[in-house]
DNA sequence: TGCAGAGTGTCATAAAGTGTCATATAATGT
DNA sequence: ACATTATATGACACTTTATGACACTCTGCA
């Protein structure tokens, strides 16, 4: 379970750093999706296979549901913790989130997922969210 | 159950004193958690599955269900008790609560769930009460 | 072949968090 | 009231984490 909300940078080279709480969980490996409400989110391999497995599973006559399917495994990168920490954002994820380069980002646990705002964003939202 | 009232206050590294009445059901782990009317509150674990578990049974296709989410995990984090009996609270948690570094806190106990307040706004809601 | 751009890895430094200890204060039992 | 124990608090050393800098690799393209 993701806990918490932390503050970062992305980096010069659009990088991000993972809080070091998130680490462990995600050490053997994880994806990053476009996420809902343009944020970006960052599942475990077994997490993601689950997703995908469904998504899978999605009659492919249906134009809906091939659409749907090719958003997210086109929209989706895996992704390994360098060893300072950090993931490396590919360009089509950061134009999705909106986080330009050096930019400050918030990254949040959301239970199963961990999800990468743009601080921006992420205030934005929260503020929705403390009225609700 | 929680009972009582303790007045602490907020170390220079951001840790705060948990009363040693409260220490042996906190032990093995908790949850601090934003609180209503701006204190923090303290879960023990079994407590926070609870809560946690009604968040998942929402359905992701509505908004207010997502930010409802974000709020409650992006909003909590899990701590363990140290050795002198104190928890770190993270800068988030200090920033919603109002407690600055070395300023007093009132922790509470409250039923089921323990309450960290800055001694400011104990104070201030314990009049609005007392007029109740 | 050489260049440009994007991405990757490593390092140094700074900042934040953690653990431990010593002393002070409060609580408890006799 | 006293001795004894437990608790609270500050200090400090130590560890971990964050961040920027920079050099290196890889790719495609001129």
């Amino acid at each position: 379970m993701f806990l918490g909300e932390f503050q970062h940078t992305m980096d010069s080279k659009g990088r991000v750093v993972i809080p070091s709480k998130f680490r462990e969980e995600l050490q053997q490996g994880c994806v990053i999706t476009k996420g809902q409400d343009n944020c970006l989110q960052i599942l475990t391999k077994d997490n993601w296979e689950n997703e995908a497995s469904k998504m899978a599973s999605l009659p492919s006559t249906d134009r809906t549901s091939r659409q749907l399917r090719r958003a997210l495994f086109s929209g989706a990168i895996d992704v390994k913790i360098d060893s300072a920490g950090r993931v490396q954002i590919p360009e089509n994820l950061r134009v999705y989130s909106g986080i330009d380069i050096n930019e400050d980002v918030t990254v949040t646990g959301s239970g199963p997922v961990v999800e990468v705002w743009s601080t921006r964003s992420w205030k934005k939202i929260q503020n929705e969210a403390d009225q609700a």
